[in-house]
DNA sequence: ACAAGTCTTGAGAACGCTCTCAAAATACGT
DNA sequence: ACGTATTTTGAGAGCGTTCTCAAGACTTGT
């Protein structure tokens, strides 16, 4: 049976290496003013001895906790995960988070806070009293809530918003919403499209604003008119199906359509499936999120790539080096790109003899 | 400009209640022995100042941390997400873990292992020194690495090795592999196949045993023969692709897969289109997983959907209990269920046209 | 060679909590 | 009413680290 063995303290180290505690400490935190020597001895005790640092106790009497804390909605992530639906926000943060992360010695802890509810000052509050993170991430639609961000402002908690770039404090990033839907649009207009519709997200979301913004500019530079053909969604897959049905309605010459959510599109698929539709044949088709599931639909979906890992990872670092403190820097943008799949071509020559 | 305000400590709320700081303490752990007229009094000054002990100084002076680590293959993991391919079991350890976690006041924490590499002691020892969890949960193949277990019972940290059932330290779980491969096996014994074949996982994992005895059994039962109807993939699309080519090309009569991954399931998909073989109409076929990704295939996949947020919530229930310690407790065992979509169907009358 | 500086090291307090153990308050038995 | 058992409360140490600050060991300039 093998002897239980004692968890290797910084004190432990000091002994092995005939040196002090403090000593050691300044080694392990790569600090100043130790002779190279001296600190070559205290490294070898601690390779030796294999002693890594308690985070607990570096909390406590440190001012840093290492530890950067990522903010999803809970219902949402929870729906998702329950309806396998993947969840590719989570997945994602973690993948730019924990890299990141532990590349500077950090960790990345996901705290799941209801957003609709009114207890968010108390779940939150206690999620940072708990855990007195480094760093916070909020993700849409928490990086717009007001009093999210005034309760960490008030902490002092160093946080970025993704997916917002509102007045404030904290680290505004934003995935270039406007830039990707333009350029999603201008890649249908250029395949010869003229009814190019949009399929938004909420209005209480800033991104919604931005794609919307980013379709006019792309219509109006392509000399297309944008009249009905804008709609509504919620993000889910029943809102598309609402959507998409109110777009092909009303306008039977419409050849594409591009959807603010991967399950939106979805819907939008089995719409035109539905109405004798063919999938890029007579309607295309272009989503954002490029989540997991788009790949394997029939056609695979042409997507636009949030790259929500690589901002996540660029707010880490930022948190990590409090370059922002609690007050606004610039907006950080990092741009999306447009993944071409099947769902998309060039416009039917003339409306589909389904239609009409 | 909000002022920045200070933590509450427990102090504060002794002082609030005019108690001692001990006695908070024990009102907040619900500790035996107060006086309920004081711990009223006491609930209400934690409710007024809005007191959450911190996570980390609970973890110096008390024996727990309160912190569970959920361990992952590095390199898997990392592929799946950069592929996008969806990263199901951190997702449905996140959805089984963290719901259960915080029911209990524990907090759990992603830990990402290299299994191949040798420094997996040096990776899970720091881990584990860093963090000090009162409990870990391993997930194959990290969950039959005797490394990982020898140094998890030397620390006597508790852990629950899901997807193992072998001898040595730990609880070990498992979630009904026999009986699902015997489930999807029986299925298609029903509906009329008499040649059913299946593409395994690698032999290292247990599970990759316990499957092939599930489906050996149910095809004794069904009195069929099963040899040249097995071939060993890696879970991977790859090898899916060879062991369905092998199974096909070797038996001309086959007309049913069960696979051992989505993975590989998807590629024996794309084999049989290339073989010109319809499913279900030709070729039935099941695959092992659920993830997301199989509801959106041509034809959706039947699938054995894995309980791993349920496996991993009582394993979580079990670490926090410490019903077991560091020595092995009866095996425990969540059931896997058969989700029944359109890739399963009676084989063809006759081999079909396209065969031979 | 000496004062004044800089670099290197260490001692001791502090972080916020729980543990152990002793003191005070209450209950119980006769 | 008294001593004894039991419950309730509090005081003080300690967890493993970093912080502050002071002391010791070198430099350097004259």
């Amino acid at each position: 049976m093998a002897r239980v063995r004692k968890t290797v303290t910084i004190r432990d180290v000091a002994e092995d290496a005939g040196v002090s505690l403090q000593t050691v400490s300044r080694v392990v935190n790569g600090g100043p003013n130790v002779r190279p020597q001296l600190r070559d001895k205290v490294r070898g005790s601690i390779e030796r001895l294999g002693y890594v640092p308690s985070l607990a106790a570096q909390r406590m009497s440190g001012s840093r906790s290492y530890i950067i804390l990522a903010i999803n909605d809970r219902e949402r992530t929870l729906a998702d995960w329950r309806e396998r639906r993947g969840t590719d926000w989570v997945d994602q943060m973690l993948l730019g988070g924990i890299l990141t992360c532990s590349k500077h010695g950090y960790r990345m802890m996901v705290e799941l806070i209801d957003t609709h509810s009114d207890h968010v000052e108390r779940e939150l509050g206690a999620a940072l009293s708990a855990l007195q993170p480094d760093g916070v991430i909020l993700t849409p639609p928490h990086s717009e809530n007001r009093l999210i961000t005034e309760l960490l402002a008030s902490r002092a908690i160093p946080f970025a918003r993704i997916g917002s770039d509102t007045q404030g404090p904290g680290i505004p990033m934003t995935m270039g919403d406007e830039g990707a839907a333009h350029l999603a649009t201008t890649r249908l207009a250029e395949l010869g499209h003229r009814r190019i519709a949009m399929i938004a997200g909420p209005s209480q979301y800033s991104l919604s604003g931005w794609r919307i913004e980013g379709w006019k500019r792309a219509m109006a530079e392509a000399c297309l008119p944008h009249d009905g053909l804008l709609e509504v969604g919620d993000f889910g897959y029943e809102s598309g199906t609402r959507a998409a049905r109110t777009l092909l309605d009303r306008n039977p010459d419409l050849t594409a359509i591009i959807a603010s959510s991967d399950q939106m599109a979805l819907a939008a698929l089995e719409v035109a499936r539905d109405c004798g539709l063919s999938v890029p044949d007579d309607l295309s088709l272009i989503s954002f999120d490029n989540t997991p599931i788009v790949r394997f639909t029939n056609p695979p979906l042409t997507a636009i790539d949030q790259p929500i890992a690589e901002t996540v990872s660029r707010a880490v670092e930022q948190l990590i080096a409090r370059s922002a403190g609690t007050n606004g820097g610039d907006v950080i943008e990092v741009a999306a790109g447009l993944v071409e799949r099947s769902s998309t071509g060039p416009p039917p020559a003339a409306p589909s003899p389904a239609r009409a």
